[in-house]
DNA sequence: CTGAAAGCGCTTACAG
DNA sequence: CTGAAAGCGCTTACAG
């Protein structure tokens, strides 16, 4: 309670034994006496000792910290992950340090940080990172363990779910129910950072359509942000569109519930008047009723870090790319067009 | 790139100086011939030189690194305080590091690793901790800097709202239309856990309610926890109360939303039937049409963290609490009742 | 403006 | 089972 921190030089004295005898007692290593441990441990607790973070690290070369590196944390799916992440390593000890690594400058910094990395973090986690050919010869070289998440990334491990399959089976639903106009909600972040998970969803979004012999109609793609907002705005300009489209697929469901929260607003009833699927299963996906493709995001963080501790348990462990499954969740947002002939 | 990292002493030989030079030249010190600078940041460039984090923090004391403390990462409100959070200390160079306090055993765990703490991060914000007594000595034995978000927590400074006046607030704004019974959604926590917050805003309902002469009627209260599906599961319980009330106060948006989605999915109409009103404005209640309370949450994280840093900077800096303003958002959750003489 | 040296507080072979 | 000693890679007075 007083001033000055314990050190380990204090214990030693205390419990009469060397400094390295109470280094071996406290982490339970063997080779120690059972009374000299009992003493050692009664000593170190009266004391209130504690190691010092640095020292531990600098001789032991291990930080038992993992990095994580994402794009914002206010977004529903990164939460998620991060959650799933934080849950697997305070578990196996390990404490968490989090990067966002929203705009190219700041993946830009970070990956340029990397050898400095190497001596902060046991290891990293990538999310959606999708680092440029500098970026990650950068993170190669620096020798860090590094497991992927949303997209294959070698020679890391990683681990993703597949966007071009899930977006066409999610626009299959549509056409499946008759829909041939089909608009696309979100593609942003693709004309502006390239985001390969949402290029891959907006090409299976096109396969599927090419699947029933459709062409992708380009005035049909909403460059809208993916979020809340995004989304209502661009149900203005997909009002604008000439000849309107009957559905609506949106890259993700915070996108898919600004839209219908407008629409609504606008007097539009879903799916009457236009249905709309998302892309994600939000907590709020339900209690809006949309139809949407679920992916398992917490797990998703779960077998992340779950990878990432064995690469770093065995560092000779393999580098491979894991699928996540993901599955349709039909719910009240979509149906028949209205113009259909079957209904 | 090739096996090893380079250490100050490779960058001394290969400059021709001291490791104390280099130390100086590197990190932008005075008394460094710029001739001297210049040629040492070459070397340390082409030798790819960054410091040894835990050296660093052994040898210098700092380690340019905070830690937050919060329940749950996968809620809307922690999500948005951590990036507020983080886009402040990024920009001061400084690195956030994240702990799940969501269950009393972890809290217990991590305030009783606070000594080590003290070694690991310049300084702490706590995010709705609610420390019991002996969890509050051993946090203020450690001398961390402390910031806390959500309460008041003396010593240190503070940042929060003001529960009961603005709980009292989105009362008084159903109690103006008329209402009379009115149902409170989401007092889980508070009778698990206590939490300060949550007893609080039910505390202004009462108050509220007592100032037009209404006794609270506990048969009104739905003991659901705080979140979408606790909402949903709320409703089905408020649809078997006596006398059904005509108005919902709910503790949390996301409560709010979930009891609206069930609401809607039994064929209720909102707020025809029944009103609802949440706490937060999520950034999806726009879309829901939900009258809330609005509260800054990311800037409460931004102030919060500046609030850090200048502690950080100075000790001596004063240790107050800042009351944060919340403002009513009327949607098109709440209208009068149906039974009400004016309309 | 620069260098030699002490020191930060641990962990880890190596002897015994 | 235990201790003495080296070493982890920096930073920081202190001299000069």
């Amino acid at each position: 309670m007083s001033g000055q921190r314990a050190t380990i030089q204090d214990v030693a004295h205390q419990s009469g034994v060397s400094v390295a005898t109470v280094s071996r007692a406290l982490r339970g290593k063997e080779n120690v006496a059972d009374e000299t441990r009992a003493r050692v441990i009664a000593v170190a607790d009266r004391l209130g000792y504690q190691p010092h973070t640095a020292a531990s690290w600098l001789a032991s070369g291990k930080t038992m910290t993992v990095g994580v590196a994402a794009p914002y944390f206010d977004v529903w799916y990164t939460g998620r992950v991060l959650a799933g992440v934080e849950q697997v390593l305070s578990d196996a000890g390990y404490d968490l340090t989090v990067y966002a690594a929203d705009t190219p400058d700041k993946r830009d910094r970070f990956a340029a940080r990397s050898t400095s990395l190497q001596t902060r973090v046991d290891g990293l986690l990538l999310v959606d990172f999708s680092p440029d050919t500098g970026q990650l010869a950068r993170l190669e070289a620096s020798g860090i363990r590094i497991v992927a998440i949303g997209e294959r990334l070698e020679p890391f491990a990683s681990l993703a779910i597949d966007n071009i399959s899930t977006a066409a089976e999610a626009v299959g639903h549509l056409v499946g129910l008759g829909h041939r106009r089909i608009a696309l909600f979100g593609t942003e972040d693709i004309r502006t950072i390239g985001s390969p998970a949402l290029t891959d969803r907006r090409t299976g979004y096109r396969e599927a359509l090419l699947g029933v012999g459709l062409a992708a109609d380009p005035g049909l793609d909403i460059d809208c942000p993916l979020s809340v907002a995004g989304g209502a705005a661009g149900f203005d300009r997909f009002l604008r569109i000439p000849d309107r489209p009957t559905a609506i697929f949106c890259l993700s469901d915070e996108t898919a519930m600004g839209a219908m929260g407008r629409a609504r607003e606008l007097g539009f009833s879903i799916p009457a008047d236009v249905s709309i699927i998302g892309f994600d299963d939000h907590d709020l996906s339900e209690s809006f009723g949309l139809t949407t493709m679920c992916q398992p995001v917490r797990q998703v963080g779960e077998r992340a870090a779950e990878l990432l501790l064995a690469s770093i348990a065995d560092p000779a462990a393999p580098c491979e790319h894991h699928t996540v499954g993901v599955e349709l969740v039909v719910r009240r947002s979509t149906c028949p067009p209205a113009t259909s002939a079957e209904a």
